[in-house]
DNA sequence: TGAAATGTTGGGGCG
DNA sequence: ACGCCCCAACATTTC
């Protein structure tokens, strides 16, 4: 507000991790301003750091920034792509185009807020209005503290605090117009960006989703239909019982107060309800953990983990990386990620727990595999989620909680249905044997076409002697971590 | 947001 | 009828 700019200075609205129009307020302020807007997109992947976008989530970024064009151009003022760095291209842009202020949603990575804020201070300088806006949480991590002004390392301890300090505002409306800027602005084309692969191996990640903000509020129509079922069905692979906007949620397609309300306000489902605004609550932990913790993306929060001797086995990474473990759940699994860019996340839990405990193989190499290959890749929430699995995260599994990957099959995929659908060489088999196919009778197989060993791989471990090892190797740990 | 090992109980078969 | 044993079924402890 500091510059008195001449009406017709634009506003420059920096899209990020904030593709949409509903609920944006750094869109709706750049809008009610008056002035022209001029929507704006850098690629900018070699910012990112070690954790710069996989192959999925270029895929997902091509298609959302398609729909995000068309919504712009629907309201007046067409999306503008540039590529470069982030600073010295809005820097020249305002100057280019006479910009006044620059408006963006915050994002929390560790690298990202110090590139913003450098970047802040060099717009200032510049005279441009630069102002960040809350988007994409529903609590800012620096304000859910403890007693001692400590972030929380506690789940449930954090979830009281946060749902306790404020309930979130609710969304706001979109635009209904945004003025173009008179002089006509030079753009990239979307194509040029290169976010899509040269073979095409996206066939299964096109009919599994739609980017955009029109596919992400189907999904959430779709999940408020099936909500007081969550409880009962959210564990079983087999069955849509998840919300499945999770790549929606990490690309800002949908703000998690849009889904916090909507969630709310659907009359039905108590005990469901409240439990899947928890998860949304596990984002949010996530997001405040990767906040106070930056060096916890890569490496463990619990130092004594430093210590401990992973294995390094590429061969076996890669047989659990293909879904090649003979173990027909965790295939299935890995196979569902390969084939849609996703995977349920109870499952997620299990192949964590299989290649952390069972392979012994470092949380890292779990986490980079699921940032290329994953649509809903997060850093905070991939982060956590590793970490706890590992257990040298906080509030994470304790070291002896090894999941059985027989067991959790028989539990929570008793018919097999989720098995049968990604390892589709194991559909023969009746479900008294398409957990464990090791301990199938011989006529049983052949009756089934499987040649264990062939057509199915055998068990790349001994789930009850890794257990064991995994114990053993686990329990050095603790004397060092008591004190 | 585990699972295995160990302990306890009680019904039923059987001499 | 009685005691003994076996072993589900469930509970508790341990990793």
């Amino acid at each position: 507000m500091g510059t008195s700019a001449s009406s017709t200075a634009p506003v420059i609205v920096w899209f990020r991790q904030d593709l949409r129009i509903d609920d944006n307020p750094a869109l709706s302020a750049a809008a009610e301003s008056g002035a022209p807007v001029i929507p704006l997109f850098i690629w900018s992947p070699e910012e990112e750091g070690n954790w710069e976008p996989g192959a999925a989530s270029r895929f997902w970024l091509h298609h959302s920034l398609t729909e995000l064009t068309i919504s712009l151009a629907r309201l007046g003022s067409p999306l503008i792509i540039k590529r470069g760095y982030s600073l010295s291209v809005l820097r020249d842009f305002a100057k280019e185009v006479g910009a006044h202020a620059v408006y963006w949603s915050r994002r929390y990575e560790p690298s990202t807020i110090v590139r913003d804020k450098n970047l802040k201070g060099a717009l200032v300088n510049d005279g441009v209005d630069a102002r960040s806006f809350n988007a994409n949480l529903l609590f800012e991590p620096w304000q859910v503290l403890n007693a001692k002004n400590e972030p929380y390392r506690v789940f449930t301890a954090f979830y009281k605090a946060a749902t306790a300090l404020v309930t979130p505002p609710a969304p706001i409306d979109p635009p209904k117009k945004l003025v173009a800027p008179v002089k006509k602005v030079r753009s990239v084309a979307i194509s040029d960006l290169m976010l899509l692969p040269k073979i095409n191996w996206t066939m299964g990640l096109n009919d599994a989703w739609q980017p955009g903000e029109k596919g992400a509020k189907k999904n959430l129509e779709i999940f408020l239909d099936v909500l007081n079922r969550y409880v009962p069905d959210r564990d079983c692979p087999g069955v849509s019982g998840t919300s499945r906007l999770s790549p929606h949620l990490h690309f800002g397609e949908i703000s998690p107060r849009t889904i916090w309300h909507a969630v709310r306000d659907t009359g039905k489902a108590g005990e469901s309800k409240t439990t899947y605004l928890k998860e949304l609550v596990w984002r949010e932990f996530a997001h405040s953990l990767l906040y106070h913790f930056p060096h916890t993306a890569n490496s463990p929060l619990r130092p004594e983990f430093e210590r401990f001797a992973w294995r390094n086995d590429p061969d076996l990474l890669e047989r659990w990386q293909k879904g090649a473990t003979g173990y027909p759940l965790i295939d299935a699994g890995m196979r569902e990620l390969w084939h849609t860019g996703w995977m349920h996340n109870r499952v997620r839990m299990i192949v964590a727990s299989f290649l952390v405990k069972d392979l012994l193989l470092p949380w890292q190499q779990g986490a980079e595999w699921f940032w290329d290959t994953l649509v809903d890749a997060d850093l905070a929430n991939n982060t956590l989620g590793w970490q706890w699995s590992a257990g040298c995260g906080a509030d994470a599994a304790p070291y002896f909680r090894v999941f059985n990957p027989v067991l959790q099959s028989q539990k929570f995929d008793p018919d097999g249905e989720y098995i049968k659908r990604w390892v589709p060489e194991l559909s023969g088999l009746p479900k008294a044997w398409i957990h464990h196919p090791w301990d199938t009778p011989k006529e049983v197989l052949k009756a089934a076409a499987i040649e264990l060993g062939k057509s199915y791989p055998q068990p790349i471990v001994d789930h009850a002697f890794a257990r064991q090892r995994a114990l053993e190797a686990f329990k050095q740990l603790k004397p060092v971590a008591a004190k």
